[in-house]
DNA sequence: TTTAGCACTCCTGGCCTGAGAGTGCTAAAG
DNA sequence: CTTTAGCACTCTCAGGCCAGGAGTGCTAAA
């Protein structure tokens, strides 16, 4: 029967692919010739249906009902039919203006871009805060008195990272006493890695060069405790935001979606504890990392059983062989990927520059729109 | 027909309460006598039945279906039949544990606390940060170089709360200039509060017992700056936790609750936009701050409409004029008020010791439980 | 190759029915 | 006067049935 995908058919599917992310649901031949006011007949149209899901782009879910993109569908429109666009001018200045007003605030760009790649996609968002490729490497600690038995440990790092800490003293210090605590140590450890402060604590006494007091012992107790649970946690942890955006999205809407509502709040569950626990994501991030450009797994192509029913949009953001993270959406298969992929592009795009700023690198990672 | 609440009906009331809690089903007068073995027939309790329900502490959703609470039953059965019990001490010991392995951590301590809050009530939990109840007073400031057009400030205010800043450097500046632009500007203006600091820099340049350079006044800036945002958002933020915990809850399964699937789905919807906009809960809060003990609100007794279906038990946390939280849980109606009021009651006694370490100071706010 | 026509399939919603659960009432018993 | 047994009544729930409608797939003609 087939011969290929036609011209005529390519055209097609992308139709229908419009069609459907715009109005969830199935679509028909006739619906398709009327919209679109295509110059042949239904019936034509239906042939081709047939011949698209023959090859394995379209499916049915029943005999009587229109048709509906597979996987396969949504990857040649990813691939082929789309056309690679950007995001409206005027909307990346609103963005780019919310970004100003957060500067100097790592965390606030962290919180902002899941709320901005939520908001514009109409989909969940998640981000990893920022990795450095190297294993976190101390700078120097500040000690501040709170009172008399309590203080403030302000620990910098490598990178513009800061930590603080609150310590409980031994006994009644004196700001002085901490100061000079605080400098020897910043001095002793400065830029040393995890590993290599460990290393120095190894070393039997009479080798070290300096002659810790049991509360500078305690201090560097702490920093070990704090830069490891800090690696820890960078590692894990995946920030998410814009639930209730794609809970709008039909496909939680059983009156909508003429279905089972049972199945809507499973998939509903199904979707909370994958944003909440990243399982299904995890094996990506790491991919994702080691990658250029923009990434878009769609369905069933994951591994992972339970997203078979979500696509993932995912691109690194960084500066190049010194920090990077991930950041993209997540929602049902059924997603406006053109507009998706554009946020992703310039958001990551974005969030590159402003720690490009900070590592005052010219590499950043990803092609793309600048920052004007 | 009724006489009052006998000591019988407010036995049977209180049966009738556990019960429903438990199964979440509509409870019949024959299940009651059979599951606690009581020494009458089921048509007397259904008389005792009828009689709560003329007094408005049950209800009916129609003829042929068993009793359920309505909000004045919870109230009376909070207020007068519930005993007030306290978290077994194996639970309190592992909550504490937990917390310890974090301290030192302030934004830790509030994270923790909502995921055990969540975990133990198995509903949603929600903890604002602690405000001060002073205004934000300027400690001292340290800038440290990251490369020679960029600087990182860390801001230190009074009561161990630090802010961190990247800013951009007007021009190539050493450590040494850096350092000594901090000191300066911390000598200038410590322990002023923001009004203090603007007004401060509204003086005539004459009058000014320190002559700032440009770069300085720009650091200034930044800080007041800082401090807006933070005020602001100190009073606005609730952190919540545990929405899968709360979502496991029968009222959102449709299959479990014999109803249509559209009213659980739009339930969902609607406790989500809750926990996340704080809607229905921002009156709440500074009420709670201004009272003791831990405060239960349940259904319809709260002003917003979109609560009706929820009730929420809530505490203040902190140290007395010094600085206050609130904590809690919210859920349906149907709770597990004595295992949630406990939970609360501990957990917000655990932190106001925390942070009563932290202001060392002997006043903590709630009665209850003591660390051990 | 395209198209018109038409039979066919399958979902959908409405209606009905029987079973079951639980109440409310009544009248008798304690 | 309270408690209880008995029983009719009400309402939900699940299943079956049916008509309407949407959309396809096939066939045969243009």
């Amino acid at each position: 029967m087939s011969a290929g995908l036609t011209e005529r058919r390519q055209a097609i599917l992308k139709l229908v692919i419009q069609e459907f992310v715009e109005t969830a649901c199935p679509v028909a031949s006739e619906a398709l010739v009327r919209k679109y006011r295509l110059n042949v007949s239904p019936a034509t149209v239906r042939n081709e249906l047939a011949a698209l899901e023959e090859l394995g782009y379209l499916t049915h879910l029943h005999t009587s009902a229109g048709r509906v993109p597979t996987d396969a569908g949504y990857r040649f429109f990813v691939e082929n039919l789309m056309e690679r666009t950007t995001l409206p001018l005027a909307e990346q200045r609103t963005i780019r203006h919310q970004f100003y007003q957060v500067r100097g605030e790592l965390d606030q760009w962290i919180q902002l871009a899941g709320a901005v790649l939520a908001r514009t996609t109409q989909n969940a968002s998640l981000v990893t805060p920022p990795r450095a490729a190297e294993p976190l490497r101390f700078r120097s600690m500040e000690l501040i008195a709170i009172h008399d038995t309590m203080a403030l440990a302000v620990l910098v790092f490598h990178g513009g990272i800061v930590k603080q800490q609150t310590v409980t003293l031994d006994a009644a210090r004196s700001s002085e006493d901490l100061r000079r605590s605080a400098a020897r140590l910043s001095d002793y450890l400065a830029d040393q890695t995890l590993g290599g402060i460990e290393e120095t604590l190894a070393r039997p006494v009479e080798q070290q060069p300096l002659a810790l007091t049991d509360f500078e012992r305690g201090l560097v107790e702490m920093l070990v405790r704090a830069m490891q649970t800090f690696e820890e946690q960078s590692r894990e942890q995946i920030h998410s935001d814009g639930l209730i955006e794609m809970l709008s999205q039909p496909e939680f809407i059983p009156a909508l979606v003429r279905e089972d509502a049972e199945r809507a709040v499973e998939r509903l569950r199904r979707a909370l504890e994958i944003l909440k626990s990243g399982r299904g994501l995890g094996t990506l991030i790491p991919q994702v990392l080691a990658s250029d450009g923009v990434q878009v797994i769609i369905g069933g192509e994951n591994s992972a059983d339970e997203m078979r029913e979500y696509s993932v949009v995912l691109a690194r953001y960084g500066v190049e062989n010194a920090i990077a993270g991930v950041l993209g959406v997540i929602g049902p298969t059924r997603m406006a990927y053109p507009r998706s992929i554009s946020t992703v592009r310039y958001i990551s795009s974005l969030m590159s520059d402003l720690l490009a700023e900070l590592y005052n690198a010219e590499n950043r990672i990803p092609e793309g729109e600048a920052l004007e």
